[in-house]
DNA sequence: AAGCTTTGCGATAACCTTTGCGGACACAAA
DNA sequence: TTTGTGTCCGCAAAGGTTATCGCAAAGCTT
């Protein structure tokens, strides 16, 4: 058997059966007598006969395919996200369609015109850092493609969503800072029109003032997210005359470029500088001092931006559904001047 | 429009013209006038058409997808390659389809079957940690469907692999402890099924004999590359009566673990235990002290991966690449007793 | 003017599957 | 003999696209 598969065609011309018999056969239907029905089932098994899911897909107008979006594919967040995409779509049928904006504006549109071309039947996208425009989406809108944002998102009300507690959690960072004694608090946040930008920027406002700490301008910080302008963002912070004494990096990439710069300049954490990261378990474990956090249930998320996918094409629902975050306490944020190094761990909710 | 995607008959109505008109219209068909070309081009755009890759795929029976089966999403070597495989099939107009076995045999046959069933043109596999039979893809060579290991690889010789210079990578290794006056060099290695885990043992053993260093059955460890088998299997080292002064981990979760190992029993790296891993230099230089360490050129062993793909469609050639892997030294081995913290760091190729 | 080529377009088959409809046959009831 | 009732199966359409072939009208040659 030279041809890579074999179709019910080829089923039926074996058998000198029509077509449609093999068809109704495997999928029992009553008109078809008991032996054959094992006569086909049979050969079908021998020959590993699946049914061409292109001819499906024609027919019944579904590809069972879901396009993701993402701006890379290395950063564990996103690779975490998409495990539980891929989780949930599994157990539905479906398969996911990756493409990776690299955080670009442009090759995220691309991303969309080609998974459409592709014919997935709805998208669930993490939008780029320079997204500034909706129209793209605007589109899908229209024409009443499901569409699913997770973390970075927009259009929200109009759109499902899945994203952390950003707010709650920079808060309770700022907070957890002030018990551990730091004063000068300074966050460092991506671009603008990021949403977590402005949420978790938001928290920080709010933690400071719940702390009774005033709001410096010099100590809030912004970087593009990449290792280096987060590191020189550090380096800016540090070279102000009156340097934090804690730094809030608004994610996982920022924390560890920020763990550099303070290393570079010769200073230690916790005790000269605390630092906490937006990030996830695996990596605050593996770096020296382990780095508090608040953690991401990624893998979950994940999940939940499937489901609502599912919801979107089954009942046409739009939903946002928020994730808890998890502050859990390490040696980074142990406290200045005195070092802790026996201090039982903590973890607040 | 209701419709999500127009065909060439909705164009075709609306012009009042024939379908094979409309496609050959498009496609410039010599056939077709220029007014009529414009005519159909013009409200092809205006529609934003675009061919049912579906319906094309029936027809030339081609799908232009690639299926890519990895062991797990998260680990960076694998999201690595992923994007590497993305990008030069990007290049070439395919997709990816994704599926993780998440290092189980079972799953990684369903993965097998699944993308089948999804028709794929072919199949880029990393092979599960438990995988110790080859009969799912001796199917695939007999039905000639595009198969390319990559890292972990199987029927070499009949299958295009890319691999890395393991052995000799690893004799590198044993060298390098070596010459930074390291005398008792621990291996902790993998599933003994596993290429990369006989090639780095031979290369390890290699390197001792070149040495002159005795073969010590005990410092010859084993685990799942987990990441708690790894810790267990350095605990084991560390208890033995005479533990090793230096330790080179098979991969980088294996060298995360035996970091925390040594830091669980109290030692110190690089002066009273060396460490090297088989990683990629984003975790390397992340983690503290920074991790001496055999670097892959993960994203071009995908693009390699790729390439030797199209090769196999294209031109039926099967081949294998080695990529070049390259020692990088850093503080994790820059000797046993005596600390060098400012001995610039240099490189081994 | 008769026969030829060229130009421009339509009809149809093929790729594979499902499904409504209808046909053929056997057997029982009227 | 006719009508009715199953049982089993084939035909054809639909879904979107392209390639092959065919057809008609127009322009050209001799």
């Amino acid at each position: 058997m030279n041809k890579r598969h074999v179709s019910l065609k080829d089923l039926a011309r074996e058998l000198q059966v029509s077509i449609s018999t093999v068809s109704r056969a495997l999928n029992d239907h009553p008109d078809i007598s008991p032996e054959m029905k094992e006569k086909v089932k049979k050969l079908a098994d021998s020959c590993h006969y699946s049914p061409n899911p292109l001819a499906m897909g024609l027919l019944k107008q579904e590809t069972r395919m879901i396009g993701v979006i993402v701006p890379d594919l290395v950063t564990h967040f996103y690779a975490s996200v998409i495990a539980g995409i891929e989780s949930y779509a599994k157990e539905k049928g479906y398969f996911i369609l990756i493409a990776s904006s690299n955080e670009s504006f442009q090759k995220e549109k691309e991303s969309v015109e080609n998974l459409l071309k592709a014919r997935v039947e709805g998208l669930i996208v993490c939008l780029s850092q320079e997204t500034n425009s909706t129209d793209h989406f605007e589109r899908l809108l229209e024409q009443e493609i499901p569409l699913v944002f997770f973390d970075r998102v927009c259009l929200q009300g109009r759109v499902s969503c899945v994203t952390a507690d950003n707010t709650d959690a920079a808060a309770k960072v700022v907070r957890h800072f002030f018990e551990q004694g730091y004063r000068r608090i300074a966050f460092i946040s991506g671009p603008q029109q990021l949403n977590i930008s402005k949420e978790r920027r938001e928290g920080y406002l709010l933690g400071l003032k719940a702390c009774g700490l005033p709001e410096d301008p010099d100590l809030a910080e912004q970087c593009n997210m990449s290792h280096d302008s987060a590191r020189a963002a550090m380096h800016r912070l540090l070279s102000l005359p009156q340097p934090p004494d804690a730094v809030f990096g608004i994610n996982d990439t920022v924390a560890f470029a920020v763990m550099k710069a303070i290393r570079q300049h010769g200073l230690q954490i916790p005790s000269q500088v605390g630092l906490v990261g937006f990030t996830d378990e695996f990596h605050s474990t593996v770096v020296e001092p382990p780095l508090t956090s608040v953690t991401h249930p990624t893998f979950k998320m994940g999940r939940k931006a499937a489901e609502l996918f599912f919801e979107n094409i089954e009942k046409k629902e739009v939903r946002t559904i928020t994730v808890r975050t998890r502050l859990v306490a390490r040696e980074s944020s142990a406290g200045p001047e005195v070092t802790v190094p026996g201090k039982p761990l903590h973890s607040i909710d």
